[in-house]
Formats: C-alpha cells, structure tokens, sequence
DNA sequence: CATACAATGACATTCACTTTCAAGCAGACA
DNA sequence: TGTCTGCTTGAAAGTGAATGTCATTGTATG
C-alpha cells in the first residue's frame, strides 16, 4: 500500500467520523479495489472485480460506496452521456476527456489555458462558471494504428 | 410559418422520399412543435405541449420522430449527463453549453478559436478528433440576479 | 381503388440506478 | 466486556427514461 493510498483512506476515515458514519469492511474493500485500479471505471467494472474475492459483497452497497467517495472528495462523478456514470480518482482537476468511438477508452487531460479563455468568454456572457467539462470524441492512436493494418 | 422553417420541413419531406418513409400528420406536427419552440428542449416538454391540442399522440411517437429529426439531420441530440436527452434545431455548429446549476437553462454558444487550439492539444495526444463538447455549468445572470435581490 | 408495407399507440420490457426492509454490525459508553 | 443505538448491508422491489412488440391504421404508388 504506497503512500498516496494511505492518505487516501486516512482522510476518509477521518470523513466517515466527522460525519458520525461508520467504517465497514465492505468500504475497505471497496475503496481499495477503486484506488488500486487507478483509472476512471464504472461501477459494474469495481463490483466485478470485487465479486471475484469476496462472492457476497452487494450490487447496491457498491453504488453506495461509490457515492459515499465522492461526497467525501475521494471520487470524481464522470458522466459522458452514455448512460453510465463512471467514477475517477479525485486527485488533481482532471475534467477534459478524450473519448475513442472505436474502443471506448477514455482519457483524461487537463489544460489550463483552455479552461481560463473559456470561463472568460462565459463572463463575457454574464455566466458565473462554476465548473467546466471538455468531452472530445474521435479515434485514439491504438485504434487508428489497428484501423492502418487491415485497409 | 417563416421561410426557415418552411425549408426545414421540405428538407424532411425530401429526407423521407429518399429514405422510403412516410410523410404522417404526427411527425409533422411533431416537427411544427419542435421549431416552434426554437429552443432546445427534451421530449416531454414537446409531448405535453403536443397532448394539449393532440390528445391521441403517443409517446413512442415523439421519442422516434425526434431521433428520425437527428437522422434526418434537423435535430442534434444533447446529453448534459443528468439522464434526458435533449434536442435542439440543428442548423449552425453549437456544441458549446451554459447549463444554470440554478434553473436548468441550456444556453448554446460556439467559439471557434477555443476549438481548433483544443483539438491541436489533442491531435498532439495522437487522438483524432471527430466531435467536441464543452459544458459549463455555473449561474446565469437571471439567477444571479434574483440572488442578490434576496440578500 | 387496391395493394404493400411503413407508422402508430398501448403496453411491456430494458437498463442503470435507487429505495425498501429485515437482519447484521460498528462504535460509543458504562 | 456487555449493552444499546442506529448506521449498514444485501436481496428484492421500484423508478424513470427510453426502446421493443404487435395488432391495427395510414400512406404512397401503380
Ligand atoms: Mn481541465
Ligand atoms: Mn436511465
Ligand atoms: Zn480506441
Ligand atoms: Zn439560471
């Protein structure tokens, strides 16, 4: 267990008594799981995972889990509109995502300068931005290098 | 009827004969719904407006139209991420969104510029973009508005 | 017209996700 | 350590948007 994870689970020990909520062994495994993948994932993806060591871990109870994450800051909620709602790892502000139609894989990146031109064209416009989500869809390098192969 | 929508629906009535699909009184006066509200809206809005002068209009029929519209290229589907699909005229290039984590209005905008340096970013990822999305959320000036009046 | 076949609408189904509820367990406190 | 409160769990049922089914109706074309 490295250093990050440590952290990670002490800050939501500390969430879960601030909170007067109570640690479980499910949690624990759960988490563990979701931060040992350490990429963004789908819930179904985690309790599959999951069910593989521990047969009587629950379908809702990793839903709640997932959600107990993000409120204590530990998960991010990633929706890309396929009816999915993907979890990440909340470290970092990571919310522009690369999406291959091919494969499905998504990636994420951050850019900065991007993000401070877009807000001030939505001040321009008397919007106060709160949050900000750049989706790109097309074709990821794998894909295009497997696509090259067989024309 | 003005001359844009006049031409949209000659442009659908062509869409169906190439298509080999029927011309019906539902799908157009789902379609006179849909432009007449010139905004983007999501199906139930249409449906409800539709009941009230139609009352025999079924559900599955405005939920086929306006995905026969997106195929027929007069509608673009929107997916904000907070479960409906949306709908809006598909004429220009928007994909730009303000969402009011307030009211829930959907204001489109585009900005070219803002585009082509996002997709350089991501072509230098070895990605090849085919669509583009950005989403902010935050609060529209209406609500800002109101809020201060309250304070 | 007649005929072929697309479209409709009530209803059932799907799918991701949430809620319910009885049973179990964590943690605080004595 | 034991007791007690109430949070948590998992199976099952429910929810809500969207789609599929199918008997019936409507449309376009010859
Ligand atoms: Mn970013
Ligand atoms: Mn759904
Ligand atoms: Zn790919
Ligand atoms: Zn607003």
């Amino acid at each position: 267990m490295n250093q990050t994870k440590r952290k990670v689970k002490e800050q939501f020990h500390l969430f879960l008594s601030n909170k007067g909520l109570k640690g479980t062994l499910q949690r624990s495994l759960i988490l563990d799981a979701f931060l040992d993948l350490d990429r963004s994932t789908h819930i179904d993806e985690l309790y599959l995972i999951l069910r593989g060591k521990h047969p009587n871990i629950g379908h809702a109870t990793v839903y709640r889990a997932l959600r107990l994450f993000a409120s204590a800051g530990i998960a991010r909620e990633i929706n890309l509109g396929d009816g999915l709602t993907r979890y990440g790892v909340a470290g970092g502000r990571r919310h522009d995502y690369l999406v291959c139609n091919d494969c499905g894989t998504v990636t994420e990146f951050e850019n900065g300068s991007i993000e401070r031109y877009q807000a001030e064209v939505a001040r321009s416009m008397g919007f106060t931005v709160q949050s900000l989500k750049i989706e790109l869809r097309g074709v990821c390098n794998r894909c295009m290098a497997q696509a090259g192969r067989h024309s």
